[in-house]
Parts: structure tokens; sequence; C-alpha cells
DNA sequence: GCCCCATGGTTCGATGTCAAAATACTTCGG
DNA sequence: CCGAAGTATTTTGACATCGAACCATGGGGC
């Protein structure tokens, strides 16, 4: 592909390209099979995020919180919120210190839930790198850190 | 985050959370970069992955070829063309070799497009790479190359 | 105290994607 | 050659997302 590039325009550097190329690859790919492993546990990704994320963190967490750590439009927050609030694995309840928020609860349904299906998560993500070294892979986060951070920096 | 899931779940290892996590938040903003530098040419990041790989490839190619070429499924395939084709940036013309399949051409004006647009595109990417020296960059490349090459062996 | 504006969420309309069914053509075994 | 099986693409229907408009509440300046 960078080949490709140096023949048809010599004066574009292409490895930018490639190297968002190879992220967005990486990124599709990893996220089909996710989703592979979590549908048995009738969960889309994003939903365990959602879960997975109000479980980490032990504590009730406002609508907004959640949307702004999963880079998620509000929009697209109510949405999730509805269809786990339907499936009863959380729920709203009114923040008692600011009348607009909504807090989110775990429920115990959706507890039991994340905790089965995390394990599976971890092993499918496990198998994903199963060619990379401890090295390479602390290296790679490292340096998808470092990248996070450039890109914030704008 | 490492540390929430150390003190809830000290048995799961979140290294590999982690490092997905920071892959898809990259790409993620990555993305509304890019669809913000391409939203001027009148494009979104799809149609320009469609331009510039007919472009780079500078010969005719199948439509089922892209859509494997672009980890993309048949029908979002043929939307992206269908708007492209609309456009007037690229035609559809038979497979003489093939009754059933379709070569895509890409037209005078969508290669004009391209030209220009890949000059911004690659002036962002390489912002967004800014705090990253060269020696980072091409670890990072090369990393996410060995994943995958660890995801594609499954 | 009371407007005014900022903020937290939800609703609405449009877009882009996917999975699966449908269509059209090719290829191969008999 | 003929029909069955396979392959390339499009169509259809459902879904998740976004931007923008919308309500409701909160927090100051005057």
């Amino acid at each position: 592909m960078i080949d490709q590039w140096a023949v048809r325009r010599p004066d574009v550097d292409a490895r930018p390209m490639a190297l968002f190329g190879r992220l967005s690859r990486a990124d599709t790919l990893a996220g089909a099979a996710m989703a592979a492993t979590l549908r048995p546990h009738g969960l889309n990704r994003g939903e365990f995020d959602v879960l997975a994320t109000l479980y980490r963190r032990g504590t009730e967490l406002s609508a907004g919180a959640l949307a702004s750590s999963l880079l998620l439009s509000p929009a697209a927050t109510t949405n999730r919120l509805d269809r786990l609030e339907a499936a009863g694995l959380l729920a709203r309840v009114p923040d008692p210190a600011d009348g607009r928020g909504v807090l989110l609860r775990l429920l115990d349904s959706g507890r039991v839930l994340v905790e089965k299906a995390v394990e599976d998560h971890v092993r499918g993500l496990q198998a994903l790198l199963g060619g990379l070294s401890d090295d390479e892979r602390d290296q790679l986060s490292r340096l998808l850190a470092r990248l996070l951070q450039s890109m914030a920096a704008r």
C-alpha cells in the first residue's frame, strides 16, 4: 500500500495513512471479535462498555459522565441506557443533588451478567494478542497512550 | 482504569482491556479528526477510502475486491458506490470478463478531488502524530502490523 | 427575589452500517 | 448442452449512531 502511493504520488508521505489505516483495521477486527464473544451474553460491545464502566467504578455515575467517558453523544447514551434499563440490567435514579441529572445504578442482574461476560471478554482479547510477546503488548499499549496524548493536545 | 479493575476484580487481568480500549479511543478520535478534514471536500471517511483505494491502485477494481479490501459488507459497499456514482466521481462499468461483476473506474472529477483531499488528509494525520518522534511512529506502526497479524491468525 | 443563560437529558430526523433475502450470471458435472 | 451449485452484486429491513432542536432545572448578576 505504501508502495502504491510511492508509485502514484512520490511527493506524498503515505506512512501516516498506513499507520492510521492499521489502527482502523485493528479496531474493526477486534470489534468484530468482541461482538462475537459478547453475543452469547446478549450484549453488544457498546452495552458491555456501559455495564463494565459502571461495574469497575463501583459507584453510581451520571449519564453525562458516562457519555464523555465513552466518547459517546448524549443521544446515543440515552439509547443505550434505554435498552439496558428495559433489559432490567440497570436503573436510572434521580440525582438527589441535581433535579436535572440522572444517576445510573447497576442492578444485581447487570452485575451478575458483567461478571460472567468479562471473563469471556478478557479471554477473547488475550487470544487476539496471542502472537505478541508481553514486551510487545506493553510497548503497543504505551505507544497508543502516547498517541492519544498527542491527539488530545490537538 | 486498570487500577479500578485491580480493586474490584484483582483476579482479572485488565491490561488487554486497556490496550483495546486505547485502540478504540484512538480510532474514534482519529476518525473524528479525519471527518473534520474531509468535510470541506464533501467527503466522509468511507467515501475517501474508496476513492483513495482506487486512486492509489491506478487500476479498475471489482466491487467485491473493494469490499474485502475495506473490510466492508457488500451492502455497505453498494451504498457507498451509489453515493460516489451519483456525485459523478466514479463509474460502474460492466466487467467484460464476468457478466455478474462490476468494475469501478475513478472518473477525472474523482481523481482531481482525491488529489486535493489527500494532501489535507495527510497533513491532518501528521498533526495528530505531532507528539510522537519518528522512532515512536515507526514502532507503533510496526506493532499494529504485528497485532493485525496476530488477530488474522485467529 | 427574578430574569437570563448555562447545563443535563431526551426526542427527532437523517445517515451509514449490517445480516439476510433476492437477483443475475457463471461454472461444472453428467 | 442442461441443470444444479456457486459467486457477484443489489435490495430490504432493522439498528446504532449523530447533530440539532427541545424541555426542564440550576446558578448567578442585577
